[in-house]
RNA sequence: GACUGAUUAGCUCAGCAGGUAGAGCAUCUGCCUUUUAAGCAGAGGGUCCGGAGUUCGAACCUCCGAUCAGUCACCA
């Protein structure tokens, strides 16, 4: 019985299947196939000279091309490094006079797609081409699902596999055909990787935190809700690890960091998903300025890391993280870029300031916020080098320590670069008293309307009251900053699997509900290819019209049933 | 959430003013002993996103819905 649900290409997959099978051949085989070069090796290390020095070769992964050609063949397979060409002569492949594993296995029953290990020696083609001529290959896994078919000449690709919608969702193919893509992953990887190498050569202690929370904290965000079954509770996935890594520094370790999926139930696009990476870090008996220095000498590391040098192309830009960044305290960043001077102002005149430069307030906010919708409309976006903004107004940090010598402002800086803020770091907070109060002026903020305003963190206070010494610490938004280090124009571009809206599930009526009905068991499937897959959706049918779309299917599709009559169809249709 | 646009074969895309679908690659059948987006000859493959309407007739026109993309708004 054929299966209507496939594509003819499928059910020819699922054919090799069987022939393999039955020629004795295990598609999907145990054993462990072991490799001692990789595709990048061999044409690396292939030298004119001595070819014979690259001979007992054994290497695995999937074949992305063939062109046969009678008794000779060749194929490039894919390797976790790259590709290589594979060379294939019948004779080689089977010296006795049973030629199976050529005219039949490899001619007949390999796909593109499917994963082969082989062993062979390496050579020059007359066109040029180092490549492998095969000496044995086996099948290690048989693929029955077409691969989207790229093909490359003279860098110009055809048929490229470009869908976002289809990339996101199926990220695996997209990898395998996509070697860019893949590229911008490892780049993520060495990012964090070097990342995590100049903090632990500081001797930083890497920790985990809980992802569930009874309480979110640490910034302002809308929260996933759930519920732990046994202690009937309520949790919160994390927004952020701040108020946990706090509390490790109260109790005694002086510098700590974590790589932390965050969750934020808010809007999607460009530069944000639902969950997303921030590595936080809080060092004891240190201040924002220190930590400015810090952040300057990691991401030009990570630059250097990643391109070799401190310049970094970003869509039309260059962005150089050399040493010094630019420092601009807020108040300086809003007079430069708009020759207002605000640092005197009151709540009255700022909205009006707002209102001039054409930046949107509403009543639910205060002071602060009002400055930093200032600052995000009118300064951030046109802020490309890496820059880094200090002193922020008391109302938007009520986790940070209130300025040395400013009235109103907070030890606390961010750095933007390409027009978005990558990260942001204070002098902590860790005066008890003062803290509470500061939530305690959220919890007006929230009565005004502000859903992000922070909740009061008694167990968080508590921690703090014991005593914590004098702390600076950052956040670094993670995939931000993997966006501009791999030149990529969304943030979907470096989550693996970035989260996507589940696709709608046709409703589908069970095979015994047709049954049922009085149709034969073989003739469901084809109802159902028909698009009636509810029985209701059969009832509102013209009997004639299904008879005749059912007949036509049969003939069409080759299934050779035996046509039900038009009043068989009926009774089907007005028993539905 | 708003606006604009997209959705046709496994993949990339055509389809001009409404007359029930085309190409290249992939697939299948032949031929070919070093090819390279291999080539040559032939074949199969499509609820044209879903639903309703207008019409003798809809991939195309109208309306509703789904999904995606871009831009804008909120947020890292």
């Amino acid at each position: 019985m054929i299966d209507l649900n496939l594509s003819e290409q499928e059910r020819s997959r699922r054919d090799s299947l069987k022939k393999l099978t039955d020629l004795g051949i295990n598609p999907y085989p145990a054993e462990s196939f072991f490799t001692n070069i990789s595709s990048r090796e061999i044409l690396e290390s292939f030298d004119d000279e001595k070819p014979e020095k690259l001979k007992d070769l054994s290497l695995a992964g999937r074949v992305m091309s063939r062109r046969i050609m009678g008794s000779a063949s060749f194929a490039e397979l894919q390797d976790e490094k790259g590709r290589v060409q594979l060379y294939f002569r019948r004779d080689d492949i089977c010296p006795g006079d049973d030629k199976t594993m050529y005219n039949t296995v490899f001619k007949k029953l390999l796909d593109i797609g499917d994963i082969i290990g082989v062993k062979g020696y390496a050579f020059r083609t007359k066109m040029g081409e180092v490549s492998v001529h095969v000496t044995s290959f086996e099948l290690l896994s048989k693929s029955i699902h077409p691969l989207p078919v790229v093909k490359q000449k003279d860098d110009k690709k055809y048929d490229a596999f470009t869908d976002p919608d289809q990339r996101y969702r199926n990220r695996s193919v997209d990898l395998i055909v996509n070697p860019h893509v893949r590229k911008v992953f490892e780049k993520r990887t060495q990012m964090t990787n070097s990342m995590r190498q100049f903090l632990n050569e500081k001797s930083f202690m890497e920790v985990e935190t809980p992802v569930l929370q009874p309480l979110y904290g640490g910034a302002a965000a809308k929260p996933f809700k759930t519920h732990h079954n046994k202690l009937d509770q309520t949790l919160y996935l994390r927004i952020a690890n701040e108020l946990y890594l706090k509390r490790l520094i109260v109790g005694g370790f002086n510098a700590v960091y974590e790589f932390a999926k965050d969750f934020r139930n808010e809007g999607m696009g460009r530069f944000h998903n639902p969950e997303f990476t921030q590595m936080e870090l809080y060092v004891a008996y240190r201040d924002y300025l220190w930590m400015m220095e810090l952040v300057e000498a990691m991401v030009e590391k990570i630059a250097i890391d990643l391109h070799g040098d401190t310049k970094v192309k970003v869509g039309d830009h260059t962005i150089d993280f050399k040493r010094p960044w630019k420092r601009y305290t807020m108040f300086e960043a809003i007079e430069k870029f708009n020759g207002i001077d605000i640092s005197e102002m009151d709540e009255q005149a700022l909205k009006e300031t707002a209102g001039k430069l054409g930046v949107d307030v509403d009543n639910s906010m205060g002071k602060g916020k009002i400055i930093d919708e200032i600052f995000g409309e009118t300064v951030e976006k046109k802020l490309v080098q890496p820059t880094f903004i200090m002193d922020y107004p008391v109302e938007m940090s009520p986790l940070a320590k209130k300025h040395r010598t400013k009235d109103g402002l907070v030890e606390r800086f961010e750095a933007v670069c390409n027009g978005k803020e990558i990260c942001n770091a204070y002098t902590e907070l860790n005066d008890p008293v003062d803290q509470r109060q500061r939530f305690e002026e959220q919890l007006l903020l929230a009565k005004r309307g502000d859903e992000e305003a922070m909740m009061l963190d008694e167990e968080f206070i508590k921690a703090i009251e014991v005593g914590m010494p004098p702390t600076a610490g950052l956040g670094i938004g993670v995939d931000r900053l993997a966006m501009i280090m791999t030149n990529s124009h969304s943030i979907q571009d470096v989550i693996f699997f970035p989260q996507m809206k589940q696709e709608a599930k046709q409703e589908v009526d069970a095979p015994e509900a047709f049954v049922e009905l009085g149709i034969p068991e073989s003739w469901v499937p084809v109802v159902q290819k028909a698009g009636f897959l509810t029985t209701d959706e059969l009832k509102a049918q013209n009997p004639n019209k299904v008879h005749q779309l059912l007949c036509g299917m049969n003939k069409k599709h080759k299934l050779g049933l035996k046509n039900p009559t038009q009043d068989d169809v009926k009774a089907w249709v007005e028993g539905a």
